[in-house]
RNA sequence: GGAGGAGUGGCAGAGUGGUUGAAUGCGACGGUCUUGAAAACCGUUGGACUCGAAAGGGUCUCGAGGGUUCGAAUCCCUCCUCCUCCGCCA
């Protein structure tokens, strides 16, 4: 959500920001309600000053044992207009409210403009694609030649994409898990969380997921719980309404946590396989930082994803996402890609953004300066480091071997207990 | 799930309808004293929003939301959270 006075004072950057990223405002309703917002607060709350001072007055009256009657009748009358006002005004901050939570953030200057995916820049490649001297097959094949993965078990247990992973592929998930948190907690300095999984309205609202992606989310029925669709909500709700002290920042957490989602435009896409699913185990990165430190702190927070994939040995490139890519909340994103070779490309494994403050403005989470002043939103910054399903396959497909066995990274080695998963 | 109890400022803890944004204590900050520190003493000390160039005003805020009233931390209703006991349970 966007600051209301840095909004109401910047119209024409929001128009240039709505057309860069694809969408439009309705700009004039809101100078319309605005006004009328502000006029009415204004007139409110010198009718609740006159009331206050003359509460004043009648507790005076009576304690000299006066007749405060007039004062009193007249002042009914000023009550009931204040009440007609407050109600009016908690319809206009609703109204507008509800507008300012559906416009997304502003890019970053450094952003290319586009529309789409095909307009992102590659910044950077890692790594070579892996030879074979045979085909490659795609991880759906090899998991379950080797009998780590079973794709029909999970439908007759849940549905369509869910994923049963068994054997060396359930200790392969686990094993990667843990590495990556080893790696960010040990070498990277981020705090170990292990956060619940169902989090409620308010906290996907502070996290901007909701009120515009609700049919992106599965809700829990008759409660207010909904199942995460990455901690990154956890994370940043971990410090909601909160004021931080500036010296405690950065703060750099990481966690660990199941995934969930609707997939609810993806009809169609990625079927085959696990690459898409409902469920998916995530390790994610997530810092609070000072405004002005935010951006070399995504720098950082890109390079400890990256790191993880070079100790894998996954070739993998560096993305750009130009303003018709990006996520709502977003002032600025990489993604990483990794290379997959059964289909000669690069997938997405690792989305990393700044926010700048424009989460913690809709959860309310400030620092206060160290020399006293003004407390101001801190920025917050999230990224994958990894998706665990999705690193899983670029294992599989980039280490498979000729004879359907799968060779295990040296660095998954002592997690594993063994060099490779042998063919079944 | 059943029965009780409680939610007040950074913390502890008063306050049960009228100058109470809130006593008091602790803490924190500044000062006096001291070679330095401690102790003692003096003073300052929540936040959000808003009008204003500033000085300085104003509104809101005692778990949340509603209600009663001229006026609510105080009375009523709903919800949330925490604590104690019982039951159930990984």
């Amino acid at each position: 959500m966007h600051d209301l006075n840095y909004f109401r004072d910047h119209l024409d950057v929001f128009a240039e920001m709505a057309k860069k990223r694809g969408t439009v405002l309705d700009l004039d309703a809101f100078r319309k309600l605005d006004k009328e917002r502000r006029e009415l607060i204004t007139a409110t709350e010198q009718l609740k000053a006159q009331r206050n001072k003359a509460s004043e007055e009648i507790a005076r009256l009576k304690k000299e044992k006066r007749n405060a009657n007039a004062l009193i009748a007249e002042m009914k009358q000023v009550s009931e207009r204040i009440k007609q006002s407050d109600e009016r005004i908690a319809e206009l901050d609703a109204q507008q409210r509800d507008f300012l939570l559906t416009i997304p953030n502003v890019p970053h200057s450094s952003v290319p403009v586009g529309a789409s995916a095909a307009d992102n820049a590659e910044i950077r490649r890692w790594g070579a694609p892996p030879k074979f001297d045979f085909a490659p097959k795609p991880h759906w094949d090899v998991g379950e030649r080797a009998g780590i993965l079973d794709l029909p078990a999970a439908t007759k247990i849940t549905g369509a994409r869910f994923a049963v992973y068994k054997s060396w592929g359930a200790r392969l998930e686990r094993a990667l898990a843990n590495f990556f948190l080893d790696v960010h907690t040990r070498e990277h300095g981020y705090t170990e969380i292990l956060p619940p999984f169902l989090v409620n309205t308010a906290s996907l609202t502070g996290a901007a997921q909701l009120p515009k992606f609700a049919a992106d989310l599965f809700r829990v029925e008759n409660t207010d719980f909904w199942l995460t669709p990455t901690s990154e909500v956890e994370l940043h709700n971990l410090y909601r309404d909160e004021t931080i002290p500036e010296e405690k920042l950065p703060i750099h957490v990481t966690a660990w946590t199941a995934c969930f989602r609707s997939e609810a435009g993806a009809a169609g896409k990625d079927t085959r396989g696990i690459l898409r699913q409902h469920q998916f185990q995530k390790v994610e990165l997530f810092k609070f930082t000072h405004p002005q430190k935010s951006y070399e702190e995504h720098e950082a927070l890109v390079g400890n994803a990256e790191t993880i994939l070079q100790k894998l040995g996954l070739h993998y490139r560096t993305v750009l996402l130009a303003t018709g890519d990006m996520g709502f909340a977003a002032a600025k994103t990489y993604d990483l890609e990794v290379w997959l070779p059964s289909s000669d490309e690069f997938r997405e494994i690792s989305s990393c953004s700044n926010c700048e403050a424009f989460q913690a403005r809709r959860a309310g989470i400030r620092y206060k300066p160290k020399g006293g002043g003004k407390s101001d939103f801190v920025h917050t910054l999230n990224g994958s480091g990894l998706a665990v399903g999705r690193t899983w396959i670029a294992v599989v497909e980039n280490y498979q071997q000729a004879d359907g066995s799968i060779l295990i990274p040296d660095v998954l080695r002592p997690y594993m207990g063994i060099d490779r998963i042998p063919a079944a």
